[in-house]
DNA sequence: AAAAAGCAAGAGCGATGCTCTCGTTTGTCC
DNA sequence: GGACAAACGAGAGCATCGCTCTTGCTTTTT
């Protein structure tokens, strides 16, 4: 059976990648070892090398599998809203759904938003699973759109340009108004940065509650998109 | 003269600060390498640690160094601002001069609001430089609410136990509302999530103009806060 | 002038990523 | 079924890292 040998090369790849979760999760993504899961795995740390040609095309699977899993969490947030219509519902679903995964991941929070490593550039394999949670929110802002949702934020020039290609590359074919978007860009980007602040230590001494400021981030974006 | 050796140590930690600091410009804070410093200074590895007990300790001295060029750079711009009643102009050039020396210096963005280094704890001495450039931010916003602006923002009351307490230690002393202080907060967040994802790479393949981008947001942010 | 403190050098420890070689096992093709 | 190629794990080794310890030398202090 020429299975046999292929089963076992998928389940200690498998193997391999599991282990170097647990790893980041307990010493961060700096400190990813490959050696460390050769003992684990009671291999000598050469034999690793059969199945990720270095550490960066280890982190680089990390990196997809973790947008796959933020992806899927932030599609399911999503789905479990009933009435598609009730918007404002959604988009707290949606963006509390990213905040909590970052709060149990949080070393992989940091490995998909933090400090590139130096020197890496993310492959082109990561950007595919990188849009699919940003998706999820794209999408909420087409259909609101699509609902009689406007928006009258001025929109620069440059961005009009931008929004174009975007919506090329995305697939959006109905879209009157570059604002929602650009809304939507702009609460994605404040969602993101309460959270890094958050989690990076920045709201100490500053802040006691950061769930209450995330909350207040998301309320004000709601107010300013249904305006 | 008892200061011979004395003016040698601190030429030489300040040249092995400045080398460091060429390092983490070109290779990144997570490569720093005190070898590479001996190197430089045609000295044995073993001697750094005269000056510096560790590469925690180096990195802490640069993360202080850098909070402090980042506050000066954002005191310059706010101080720039001729009419101090402008409040418009200068919150565009404080925003502005932030993203500015983030573009300037990334490594050193990087560095303060990237990964924070796993297992390494800012120590009590960070504190102090950190709230540097933030100070400007709230002095700003205290400012406006002295000459009459208000946002009738609904802030959460978990938030209003935490401003009693920023308030304090911050020094403010007048402030009769909570809503502009959280306005900037919120604001805070945008700014810094904004650049953080330019600088890290997220806005490729989205945004071609990440400056426009940055521009809406602040524009957005001072409609809300004048409002 | 003697004692103390500061300093650079060197060797060394444990650890990392990665490479190369060498038998051994597994799958494939004639 | 047997020859051949590919895949595999083990092992040794290289260059690098942070950090420690000891050993002399120099500067400062007493």
């Amino acid at each position: 059976m020429t299975g046999a040998r292929e089963r076992a090369r998928v389940e200690l790849t498998a193997e391999i990648v599991r282990l170097a979760r647990v790893q980041i999760e307990r010493e961060g993504a700096a400190n990813l070892s490959l050696r460390a899961i050769a003992r684990d795995l009671n291999m000598v740390s050469s034999a690793i090398y059969r199945y990720f040609a270095s550490r960066d095309e280890l982190l680089t699977r990390l990196i997809i599998d973790s947008y796959e899993r933020l992806g899927v969490t932030v599609e399911l947030a999503d789905a479990a809203v009933r009435k598609r219509i009730d918007f404002a519902s959604r988009w707290r679903a949606i963006t509390r759904s990213i905040r909590q995964w970052a709060m149990v991941n949080p070393s992989e929070y940091a490995l998909l938003f933090g400090t590139p490593v130096p020197g890496y550039a993310a492959p082109s394999d990561t950007i595919g699973p990188a849009t699919r949670y940003s998706m999820v929110l794209i999408s909420l802002m087409v259909e609101m759109e699509a609902h009689g949702y406007r928006s009258d934020v001025k929109v620069p020039a440059a961005l009009r340009k931008d929004y174009v290609v975007f919506r090329k590359t995305a697939g959006i074919v109905s879209s009157e108004s570059d604002a929602m978007l650009m809304n939507g860009m702009t609460a994605w980007a404040n969602v993101l940065g309460v959270i890094s602040l958050e989690l990076f230590g920045h709201l100490h001494n500053v802040v006691d509650t950061p769930g209450a400021l995330f909350e207040a981030v998301v309320e004000q974006h709601w107010q300013r998109m249904s305006a």
